[in-house]
DNA sequence: GTCTATAGCCAGATAGAC
DNA sequence: GTCTATCTGGCTATAGAC
């Protein structure tokens, strides 16, 4: 399918575009990056746009299939949120760039990212809410719309890594701190998160 | 202090450097916006980075200082959780733009973020920590990092904004409804939150 | 202070040899 | 397929008239 340049300049492109975005990345630093030279971007992926296009369409479907999963699977809330939070957390500390690259690329480029990410969409999500409407029926679970609540455990996932300079200053955090942080917080966020719901008997 | 030439460039600034990042914006869109002449924005600011480090600098002394004031606030861990959603959930808002703005030149530039919000950061933070600390000595509160649970309390409340156009594609939410999820959310995020951190009798 | 015109540079894209 | 050299357009920044 794909010959061994286009797959080097794949992996370039992913390094800068992720790091600097559409606007910041340049064709010949990614040139650099792949060690090719700058008209091979162009003899393979004819403009900078279209790479992006590649690189983003990538990004999108390393980490949505994944997510998009756990939703379906039938086991109890309180272990999906568990999983989910676990392996929401592992896949961004695999791809620590990926969310500030999606989300601000997304707020961009709506159109291109809907058109991206329309595969991907799937009814999973809705069966997480009516499993929550079901639970909270039985009176286990506080009554709360449950699009507010995946929202705040999908937020409370991400933000440490969108917001990791920051928070690196504000708790005076170093790398390894902040490594452990992140570690702990697998953990101590799924705890959070499942005491958020229960209703207090 | 400043002229009306001047407040208008850095008005139009804001807009264009907010929606379109350091990289992306023009000048001439900057002008085009203050309905001025492109040299004007030399004549007043030399270059695009002191523009933008004007622009940056104010939008980090709109945000952190309200935030941080909640947190020194002599009232219940319970109070200060339901302020602190309300109030950074109307600032932000009255500032839509501002999470994307921040949180992606944050990472693009994290030295110049480091200088500019170096006077807002106070040890306030370390006193809701203390606080919240305290509380859950006397038995009230879940034996959680307080950390963990302040990065999620912030999470929650910012990420519904960087998250807006995939929110809306997986909910299915028009304009309209993700305003009203956004009214709601001041609420419902309050409680859920405030809940988390109780513990079960 | 405000404008027009333009300098100077840099990045994306292409031509053409091999 | 891979390279060097170059074109072209667009952008920041400045010169200089008023």
């Amino acid at each position: 399918m794909e010959n061994a340049t286009e797959l080097k300049i794949i992996e370039a492109a992913k390094e800068v575009f992720q790091k600097k975005g559409y606007d910041g990345a340049r064709m010949q630093e990614i040139a650099d990056e792949a060690k090719i030279n700058k008209a091979m971007l162009h003899y393979y992926f004819r403009t900078k746009e279209r790479l992006f296009d590649a690189v983003l369409q990538q990004a999108i479907a390393t980490i949505f299939p994944k997510i998009m999963s756990i939703a379906q699977e039938e086991i109890s809330i309180e272990d999906k949120i568990r999983k989910f939070v676990h392996t929401y957390i592992d896949i961004i500390i695999a791809n620590p760039a990926l969310p500030n690259f999606i989300f601000n690329e997304m707020t961009q480029r709506p159109d291109k990212f809907r058109k991206y990410i329309s595969h991907h969409i799937s009814s999973n999500s809705k069966m997480f809410m009516e499993q929550y409407k079901r639970e909270a029926a039985k009176g286990n679970l506080i009554e709360i719309e449950p699009e507010q609540f995946f929202i705040s455990l999908v937020g409370s996932c991400i933000f440490p890594f969108i917001g990791k300079p920051l928070i690196k200053i504000i708790m005076k955090f170093d790398d390894k701190e902040f490594q452990n942080f992140i570690e702990a917080r697998k953990e101590a966020l799924s705890v959070l998160m499942i005491n958020a719901v229960k209703k207090k008997k």
